[in-house]
RNA sequence: GGAGAGAUGGCAGAGCGGUCGAAUGCGGCGGUCUCGAAAACCGUUGUUCGCCUUCCGGCGAACCGGGGGUUCGAAUCCCCCUCUCUCCGCCA
C-alpha cells in the first residue's frame, strides 16, 4: 500500500512509475486526492468543534463542583447543538476513511528503477546463468514417469485421500523431501537466518498485511467456520510476526527462515503444461524473510539472491536468474528475481524461487515501523522474502537430470540427509 | 463443550463518571558521581491523525482488547464481539 503522503506529493511520479507495470493510475490518484482533501477538511473542523465541546464540558464540571447549577444548565444548553453538528460531520469521516483505503489498495507497488518495461515472461531480463545444461539420452523420461517407476510419489493415492494436486510421498520419495527441507533450513541457519515454525493457518489481518487479501481471496483455501486461511506461502505468517510492531534501527535486518507446507487453489490455471510436480495444491517450501532498514534493503536483496543461488549450485542444478519485467511482476513487489532450473527431460525451465523486495508496500499495510536511535518519528521498514527453495520442481529437476540406467543419483550434499545415494 | 474471572502504557499494576494519556514500581534513554563500572540520586520516556511552523517545535483531536450506546462529560456505566486465565468435561 502506497503511503498517502507519497500520493499527495508525487502524483505524476507515481503515474510514470506505474506505467512500467502497465497500470493506469491517474484516475484512481485523482479520486484519492479528492477524498483525502475532503477528509482532512472534515477532520480539521470536527477537531475544532470537539475541542470546544471538551472545554465546555470541563467548565460544567467545575460549575457543578462550585454548586452553580443554573450556570451549568445554561452551558449544557449550548452543547446540544454543537454535539449534533459534531455527529453530523464525524459520521462522514468513517465512510471517507474506508473509501480512501479502498482506493489506495487498488494501486500496485511502484517498481524499482531497474525494472524493465514489458508485458510478460518474454520480456524478463536474464541476469546470469550457471551450471551445465543437462544432456540426457533419448531414453530419458519426465519425472512423472520416474516417480511411478520407482514408486516414490503417488498422485492417484492423493486423489483418493484429498483430490488432484495433493501427492503422497512414499519411501525414498518422502525421505528425499524431508532431506531437502532439512538441507534448506540448515543452509538458512548457516547464513544467519533464525529458524521459525509458524502456524499454517492465518487470520484475515495477516492475509491483508502481506497483500493476499482482499486481492487473491480466491487463491487461498478458506476455513469458513473460523475464518482462517491456509497459507499460500510462509511469507504470510513470518512477515506478519512484525505486524503492528515498532523496531529499533539497531536490530535490523531481522532474518527468519521457515519451512511450511503451502496451499494454493490455483483456480483456473490447470492444463497439460502443469503435469506431475510442476503445479500442486499442496507443496513444501522453505522461505527466507528479511525485515530491513530502507537504506540497506537492496543490499539485503542481493544477499538473498546469493543465498538462493548457492542452494541451487550445491544441488548441482543448471539454473538461470531473471529480473522480472514490469508486466510479469506481482502487485506487491518493487523488484523480483526469479530463479529457474533446467528440467532435462521436459526440456524446459522451471521456476523454483521468487525473491523480492517489497520496500514499504507490505510494511505500510502491516504498520511495521522502526525508529532511528534518538529519533522521535517512526519510519516504515522494508520487507523482503524469497523461496529458498520451493521443493516440487527441485525434486522434478533432480529426478530428471540425475536419471541413469541404474537409478536416480542423489546430489552429494543431500546424501547425509537422505541416508542413501541412489533411488532405484 | 459447561461454569466463573478478567483484558489499562515495553512489562507489572492502581484507577471504577469530571482536574486521567492515566498513580506507583520495573525496564529504557540522558545526566551527576567514578580511573571505569555497579549502587545511589536527578531528569526524561507511547502511538495515530489534523492545523500551524522552511529546521527546532507548537497547538488541537483521538486512542485504557475491538465495535456500538447512555451522558454536557466515559478507562470508569450498559450492550455486542474477540481474546486470555481458573475449574470441570473431552483429548494428541
Amino acid at each position: 500500500m502506497l503511503t498517502i503522503n507519497l500520493i499527495r506529493e508525487k502524483r505524476d511520479f507515481i503515474i510514470e512509475r506505474l506505467k512500467i507495470k502497465n497500470f493506469e493510475a491517474g484516475e484512481i490518484l485523482d479520486r484519492i486526492i479528492a477524498i483525502d482533501t475532503e477528509r482532512r477538511d472534515i477532520q480539521t473542523r470536527t477537531d475544532q468543534m470537539q475541542g470546544e465541546m471538551n472545554r465546555i464540558s470541563k467548565e460544567i464540571g467545575s460549575m457543578m463542583k462550585d454548586g452553580k447549577k443554573n450556570e451549568a444548565d445554561a452551558a449544557k444548553e449550548k452543547t446540544y447543538k454543537l454535539k449534533e453538528e459534531i455527529k453530523n460531520l464525524s459520521d462522514k469521516l468513517i465512510p471517507l476513511d474506508n473509501e480512501l483505503r479502498n482506493e489506495i489498495i487498488k494501486l500496485p507497488n511502484l517498481p524499482h528503477e531497474s525494472v524493465a518495461p514489458g508485458h510478460g515472461a518474454d520480456d524478463n531480463v536474464k541476469v546470469r546463468e550457471g551450471g551445465q545444461i543437462t544432456v540426457l539420452p533419448d531414453s530419458a523420461v519426465p519425472h512423472w514417469e520416474l516417480i511411478k517407476k520407482y514408486d516414490i510419489i503417488d498422485f492417484d493415492l492423493g486423489i483418493k485421500l484429498t483430490g488432484a494436486g495433493f501427492p503422497v510421498y512414499k519411501g525414498k520419495g518422502a525421505r528425499l523431501e524431508r532431506a531437502l527441507i532439512n538441507f534448506f533450513l540448515d543452509e538458512g541457519g548457516k547464513a544467519g537466518y533464525r529458524e521459525v515454525m509458524p502456524p499454517i493457518m492465518v487470520n484475515e489481518d495477516s492475509g491483508f498485511g502481506t497483500g493476499q487479501l482482499p486481492d487473491k481471496e480466491g487463491q487461498m483455501y478458506h476455513a469458513g467456520l473460523d475464518n482462517f486461511y491456509l497459507i499460500p506461502t510462509a511469507e504470510v505468517p513470518v512477515t506478519n510476526i512484525y505486524r503492528d510492531v515498532i523496531l529499533s534501527a539497531g536490530e535490523l535486518p531481522l532474518k527468519n527462515v521457515a519451512y511450511t507446507p503451502c496451499f494454493r487453489r490455483e483456480a483456473g490455471s490447470w492444463g497439460a503444461h502443469v503435469r506431475g510436480l510442476n503445479r500442486l495444491h499442496q507443496f513444501d517450501k522453505v522461505e527466507i524473510v528479511q525485515i530491513a532498514h530502507p537504506d540497506h534493503s537492496y543490499e539485503c536483496l542481493e544477499e538473498m539472491v546469493s543465498h538462493v543461488e548457492s542452494l541451487i549450485m550445491k544441488l548441482g542444478l543448471p539454473y538461470r536468474i531473471l529480473r522480472l519485467c514490469g508486466g510479469d511482476m506481482s502487485f506487491t513487489s518493487a523488484l523480483t528475481y526469479d530463479f529457474e532450473v533446467w528440467s532435462g527431460a521436459q526440456k524446459k525451465w522451471l521456476e523454483v524461487s521468487s525473491t523480492s523486495n517489497f520496500e514499504s508496500f507490505q510494511s505500510n499495510r502491516m504498520k511495521c515501523r522502526f525508529k532511528e536511535k534518538g529519533d522521535k518519528q517512526t519510519k516504515l521498514v522494508h520487507t523482503l522474502n524469497g523461496s529458498a527453495l520451493a521443493l516440487p520442481r527441485i525434486v522434478a529437476a533432480i529426478l530428471e537430470n540425475n536419471q541413469t540406467e541404474t537409478g536416480i543419483k542423489v546430489p552429494e550434499v543431500l546424501v547425509p540427509y537422505t541416508g542413501f545415494d541412489i533411488i532405484n
